[in-house]
Parts: structure tokens; sequence; C-alpha cells
DNA sequence: CTCAGCCTTCTTTTT
DNA sequence: GAAGGCTGAG
């Protein structure tokens, strides 16, 4: 992840026998030095791709806390919270010792306050988090006993969620948001904002927050509340915001919230990877920083320290045609490399083939296959790559797709654990009883309203005082008996979990699933994982707010086997590889043709710029030229648009025709050096 | 009246 | 592959 040109902070800091200094002039080139070492106010810096914004934010923190600030006064809002976890581990191995910075996400640090000052709007105690399926899940509800199952032209939950997250995110109306993203339910826009009023008012009586509430409640407690508002002020007299190019109205709004009284405010991020709008991302905040900020100081890191010239020509000449983006020049501090690789491929099942043998031949090369990656606009587009690498045997890990928490039996678990929280949670009480043998949605109805009216349900469920139809009864007594055991664990979320499985979940997973073992593996990795959280509370919080499997932690087998990484481009935001094959380079895939809307086709085009300076070394582009949609057997595609435009001597253009039984073709097999891999690559266009 | 199983359809990106 | 819709069995 370092670059490597600067030192490493190791060999700077620690000469044996003397106190840790830093020394900035050696470890940050003079662009990244400037920002470490800024004084107070307002500053934007925009950091390109791979140039060393991690690094710098890290400075930073270890200068201001060496020039006095003390490290509880720093805020760091960053995108995710590995991000964070990373930031202030980096800082604190520079600074030699414990740093007790706040850092997280925008929504972490919305429910540590909400924890706190939830309720002063209005909040319970104790509330739980709907992830975006529990959510939803609960707004389709609400539509369906607003209007009825008949109302055949009713969105579904998801939909109807998609239209009120992105009112919430982009302050817009709910009547604005369909008319743009959802012009066919025009005529609905009376009945969608009802239900969005509802859905409300259900939350709060049921004791959930959604996403969305984390931020519009945080930013409701800060407004309304001057006490509240001077508190956070006075505590974070610095705030630095990472990843700033994708922020949203909202989280725009509380940034100035927060830094409103000191403005001791930085800002980082490069709008040339916004990437992220449609989920309300306001691509203006970094462009137009300077107008709400008239003082504020620009800096830019331009000087980029993964690709190689060729990889980062290619990247400049793609972002070069957009239009709404700060003027900035990447400039390479790498040797050249060998030019990226155009490949045609006859069909998606070739692609894959000749990604996975391409691989095979860089991991024989010597290349670690966890320094390999493959980039995909949308995750169904690995599908066929996936059976080919686990044909093949290659090890690979897919970081995109169903994450970890939300599949169905950790989300069935924990349901048990956020029931004993929040026994008013409708969500969990539901999805638990509709495990049950003979339980559908009426019977799981009917439960609930007994639940509902009961002081103690789960004493009652076990003593079979609550009504249900006869063939049930017995499932839900036990049920009952199950939750009486995870209550008797109170605040163990470990012990809660084992208590889940020995309570007949094990069995209701073997009974269901081929890959039963698998699933219990998971919980029972998922439970030791739950030990390190003080309360069941903390633990389910964190659940919701982790970002994608790839927490490390939480591999589904401990194997610290090296794998090579599948990825959707969001996801590989911010990492790197030395080899990096993007696939589907198709006009309709990549770009996506449904976000091709408006101002569409330059978010794609940053997504392609995103993908392609991930890679250090090798950069392959690849296709299929031929492929099914939808019913049709075999259309001929439309090679990407961001293909097309780039100027051709740029790339490496490799065809490879036909059926070849041998989709290897010639392969580098004698002397697996780098230089005999680069020369392979360079030139071998003769595959068939 | 309730549930489960089989059918079709259509696949964006995520805190 | 998963979610909604329809059908037949209990």
């Amino acid at each position: 992840m370092s670059p490597p040109d600067p030192p490493r902070e190791e060999s700077v800091l620690r000469p044996p026998d003397a106190p840790a200094r830093i020394d900035y002039e050696r470890a940050l080139n003079p662009q990244q030095l400037a920002v470490a070492r800024a004084g107070g106010g307002p500053m934007l810096v925009i950091a390109g791709a791979g140039s060393g914004k991690t690094r710098t934010l890290v400075y930073r923190v270890a200068w201001l806390v060496e020039n006095g600030v003390p490290a509880q006064a720093i805020l760091l809002l960053t995108f995710t919270n590995k991000a964070a976890r990373e930031m202030l581990h980096r800082a604190e191995a520079l600074l030699g010792g414990a740093v007790t910075v706040t850092g997280g996400t925008f929504h972490h640090a919305g429910l540590l306050a909400l924890r706190r000052h939830g309720h002063a709007v209005g909040l319970p105690r104790g509330f739980t988090i709907a992830d975006r399926g529990d959510a939803a899940d609960l707004i389709g509800t609400v539509g369906g006993e607003v209007f009825g199952k008949k109302e055949k032209g009713l969105p579904r939950g998801e939909v109807l969620l998609d239209i009120v997250s992105m009112a919430a995110n982009t302050g817009r109306s709910i009547a604005d948001v369909v008319e743009q993203r959802h012009p066919s339910h025009g005529d609905l826009v009376g009945e969608i904002e009802r239900i969005a009023g509802i859905y409300a008012h259900r939350k709060q009586s049921l004791g959930i927050v959604d996403f969305d509430d984390l931020l519009t409640l945080w930013l409701r407690a800060l407004k309304e509340n001057e006490d509240i508002r001077l508190e956070y002020q006075r505590r974070f007299a610095w705030v630095l915001v990472d990843e700033y190019q994708d922020t949203n109205i909202l989280q725009a709004e509380l940034v100035d919230l927060l830094a409103g009284g000191h403005r001791n405010l930085m800002v980082v991020g490069d709008d040339a990877q916004s990437i992220y709008s449609f989920r309300g991302a306001n691509f203006a905040n970094i462009l137009r920083f300077h107008e709400r900020y008239p003082d504020a100081k620009i800096f830019k890191l331009e000087q980029n320290y993964r690709s190689t010239p060729q990889i980062l020509e290619l990247a400049n000449a793609s972002i070069a045609r957009n239009r709404a983006q700060h003027a900035k020049e990447l400039f390479s501090a790498q040797p050249p490399g060998p030019r990226p690789l155009l490949v045609a491929l006859p069909r998606p099942e070739d692609q894959a083939r000749y990604v996975a043998e391409r691989i095979r031949n860089l991991a024989a090369g010597g290349l670690p296959p966890d320094d390999i990656a493959v980039l995909y606009r949308s995750h169904f587009l690995s599908m066929e790559l996936q059976m080919e690498l686990a044909r093949r045997k290659i090890p690979f890990e897919v970081r995109s797709g169903m994450r970890f928490f939300e599949q169905a039996h950790v989300k069935d678990a924990t349901s048990y654990l956020r029931i004993d929280t929040n026994p008013k949670d409708e969500l969990a009480w539901k999805r638990v009883l509709r495990l049950l043998p003979g339980v559908g949605k009426v019977t799981a109805d009917r439960v609930w309203a007994g639940v509902c009216a009961s002081a103690d349900p789960v004493g009652d469920l076990a003593e079979g005082r609550v009504g249900v139809p006869k063939g049930s009864v017995a499932a839900i007594r036990d049920l009952g008996r199950a939750l009486a055991t995870v209550r008797s664990q109170r605040d163990n979320p470990c012990g809660q979990l084992e208590a889940v499985l020995a309570c007949g979940y094990e069995q209701h997973l073997q009974d269901t699933y081929e890959n039963a073992h698998a699933r219990v593996q998971d919980l029972r990795t998922l439970a030791s994982y739950a030990t390190r959280f003080p309360g069941t509370g903390e633990f389910l919080s964190e659940l919701a707010l982790v970002s994608g499997g790839a927490e490390g932690d939480v591999a589904r087998d401990g194997t610290p086997e090296k794998k090579i990484v599948l990825s959707t481009v969001h996801q590989a935001k911010g990492l790197e590889w030395a080899a990096v094959f993007v696939i589907w380079l198709v006009d309709g895939r990549f770009p996506d043709q449904r976000a091709l809307g408006e101002g569409g086709e330059e978010e794609e085009r940053r997504l392609f710029y995103v993908a392609a300076t991930r890679a250090r070394v090798h950069l392959e582009l690849c296709l299929p030229v031929m492929a099914r949609e939808g019913a049709y057997g075999g259309v001929i595609q439309r090679q990407s648009r961001f293909l097309e435009e780039l100027p051709a001597w740029l790339t490496t253009p490799v065809d490879v025709r036909g059926d070849s039984s041998r989709p290897g073709g010639r392969r580098p097999e004698t002397g697996a050096g780098e230089d005999d891999d680069n020369r392979w690559m360079d030139g071998d266009s003769d595959w068939s």
C-alpha cells in the first residue's frame, strides 16, 4: 500500500535510543508536506489516485498531535470503517503510542451521536439498526397495508425505499425523485408520500432506525439543539474528511455544522473518483467547496506512486473527456512498464478462460495471487469467471454481491439477538417466526399481534399462552424457550449465538441447506468475533454498519491462503494490485446501460478511471465480442465507448479469435522471470 | 384459510 | 439465484 519512493515510516522514525521524532521532509514529497503541515482554517486537498493520500492524512494527524492538538479533539470521517482503522493504526505506529482520535464513517459517527443524544430527537434507548433489506421489507409492508395487495401498480419495497432514501440524501422532495428516477410511478406520488410518512412513524414506534436516519436524525439533533451542537464543535476542534467527493448534501451539512465554530476543516478527495451519485453523493460538494469556503486553501497531490506511466497515460486520456472536474494531471513516479492490453474474445466463456489462463501465467511467473484482481461493473458479470476459476481450482475471493452479514443464516441468527435487545423489533420477530415449520405470513402476523399485546412475550410463548394454529403450537413454544435461553445470556453476544445454534437453529440449517456445515461454521466464527464487544447492542450495530465481507476477521474459512480477488469496481476503490483485469468492457455493461442517465456517462467514465488506476504494472482490458442478450442467442456487442475513445497507441490489442480449444495459447512456461512475462504480454497476439 | 412448491422474470453500484 | 406470482395440497 505504501509507495516505494518516500522512505517508510519505521526506518525514519526510530533510530535506536532516540526519542521518536518524525522526519516529515524525508517521508513526504513537497505537495504532501504542505498538506501535513498546513495551519488551521478550511482547506481542500485534491488527491489524485495513488498519490499517497492516506499517507498524507496519517502524517497530518501526527503533525497535529505533535504540535499540541489533543488527539481527542480530532475527528476523522472516512468512507469505510476499514479506512478509518487503517489510518488510525498507521498514525499510532508513527506516533509510537495509542492515539485516541475519533474516526469512522458518517453513519458510524451518527450512531455514536444518537446513542448519546437520540432522546433529543425522540429515539428510544436501545434502538436497533435496520439494514437495507430490513428497511425495504418494512416500507413494502407499510405500502401493502395502506393500499392493499390489490393495488397493482404499487412499487415494491426496494423501489419505495430507493425513492424515500434518495429524497432524504439529496434533500429533494419525493415528487422530484419520483419524476426523475421513476417517472412511470408519477401518478402515485401522493401515495408514496403517504407511505413515507407512515414508514417514518412505524420506525419510530418499533425502535428502528435505517441508514438514512443515522444521518438525518443526527443532523436534526445538531440543528435543533444548540447545546448539542456546541458540545460537538468544542470537542472536535479539528475535522478531517476523507473521500469528500462521495459525500452527499446531508453529510456536507453535517461537516459544515461540526466545523462551524472553529473552521479547522480539511476535506480530501478526488473529483475524478466520485462514483456514488446513485447513493445521493453530490459531486458539487467538492467542485464548489471554495464557494462555501471562499478562504479555503487548495492543495493538489498529483504525483502518483502506484502505477506505471503507461497505465496512468491511459487513465488520464480517459478522464480528460469529462468536463466537470478540477484540472489536474497525474504523473508517475514509477519506471515504465508494459502497455495495457486490449483483449477482445469471442464469447464470455472465452473471456473467462482467457483471464483464468493469464492469472495462472502471472502466478507461475512469481506474482502472488493476492496481488491480482479482476474488476467488473456489476456483480453478476463475474459468474462465468467464478465457474472457470472453480473448475481450475484457482483459489479466489469474491468481494461483491451478497455480503457476509446479509446472508440468510447470519440474519436469521442475529434476529434472535435483536429481539432480545429490542423486543419491539417487528422485522426480527417475523423473520424468526417464519423459520418455524408450518408458520407462514398469516401465522407470523397473528403471533406478532400477540407479542405486541404481551408484557412478557417470551414467557408467554414458552408457556404456550399465545393463541396459534394447532400445527405450530410445539414449534412456537420451542421458540419461546429458545428466546428465553438467549435472554439468559444477556449482553454476551457470543453465548447468545451459541444458544441460538443449540436451540434448534443448527438443526434447521441441517434440514434446509446443502452446505449447512459451512453455515454453522460461519456462525461459530461470528460468535467468536462477537466476544470483542461489550454488549449485544454494540455487536448488532457494528454488524449493520460494517462494510462488505472483506473484513478479514470473519472470512468463511480461516485459511491464510493467498487468493486472487474478484471485485466490483466500487468495492475496489482505494485498493491496488500489481495486475488488474477489467472484464466485460462492452457498451451497456460498462458503462452500464441503466446508469447512463443524465450525468451518468461521466460517472461511468470515472468508474472506468478508478478501475484502471487500481493497477500497478499489468492492466488488461477484456471484452467478449458476442454474448447472449435475454432470449437471443448471440448478439454482437459494441465495445465500450471508454475503449473506443482511447487513442490506439495507448494499448496493445490482442485479438483472440475463434474456438481455440487451448485458450491459453502460447505461454511462458520457461524461466518465470518478470522480463519474460513482459515480453510475452507485449508482443504476443497470435492466439489461434 | 394457510402454506409450500413450482413457475417465470430479470439481474447496478453501497454506508 | 432469488423474488414474485400462481397453483394445488393440507
